[in-house]
DNA sequence: TCGCAAACATTAACATGTTAAATATATTGC
DNA sequence: GCAATATATTTAACATGTTAATGTTTGCGA
């Protein structure tokens, strides 16, 4: 029978350790603005592909469903993304980002790939690029 | 200026959606014992350690002091865990497993180590204990 | 001995994660 | 045209994440 991993060896906890390294700079650049972690990845995708309905932009933000409702609210709430709703299939509705959205994104851009590169280079470009190919890897594997 | 990363190649976004992957079978598995994952990540520290303080136990299963309060507080009104305070000095106070937790512990240990064994073989043994390498690294970098 | 600082831990408040149930809208079959 | 179904989204309820504020206890110095 196969024996359980020491916890110092647990795949969960090395992700969840890795992570919340790496969001530290992140999370103290974004405090400065009032955004939280996943507002900022709502504004970067958006800002990426354009205006997306609700599944698609959940998909590309790695965000549920129902936290990103609540997410998307209070976003539209301050001004930083609109709902348009289509006309003739009521079910369908895009979320678009604001001027204001987009010039958080601006105000933060060269500051966060700033981050981004630190990483990087202390990781070794090879490393990273390694980690983050086994990462997509691993998020597209098929557990069961 | 540097370039902000494609969210597609984003650290943050990857190291999200692997675990969420990676915890999906782990998730079943606790929830026909009515456990989180962060419950089961706790009785799984003591298990390994023994007895600890709560920093001490924090650091082991990657949680946050608070979260970990409330955590510890419901695993002792099920009866998982015991605390025990230190007779002469009052601040000190260790947190222990007991039979019933034991009990869930020895339930699925099997199983969860078939889980981890059998992600370790889609990906790779190589490239799975490279990814833990670099994640362990990725968790110690000085991020500032 | 009194008061105060240091170290931990808990509580508080709000945001998000997670699962299940409810809602809404279009499509299909009859 | 209407009921049943399928799909997409939102609500609801509870657990956890995150930061700031509040306790609590001990040890230290005036």
């Amino acid at each position: 029978m196969k024996q359980l991993p020491s916890t110092q060896r647990s795949l969960p906890i090395a992700l969840i350790r890795a992570r919340e390294n790496v969001m530290t700079p992140i999370r103290q650049m974004l405090s400065e603005s009032g955004l939280t972690e996943q507002q900022w990845r709502v504004l970067r995708v958006l800002d990426e592909h354009g205006a997306l309905e609700p599944s698609q932009l959940a998909k590309h933000a790695a965000l549920l469903l129902p936290s990103q409702t609540r997410i998307v609210q209070s976003m539209a709430q301050k001004g930083l993304v609109e709902r348009h709703e289509h006309r003739n299939d009521r079910r369908r509705t895009v979320i678009e980002i604001t001027a204001a959205g987009q010039a958080i994104i601006n105000d933060n851009a060269a500051k966060a790939a700033e981050i981004a590169a630190q990483i990087c280079d202390k990781l070794g470009t090879r490393r990273f690029e390694t980690l983050l190919d086994i990462l997509d890897e691993l998020g597209n594997l098929d557990v069961r």
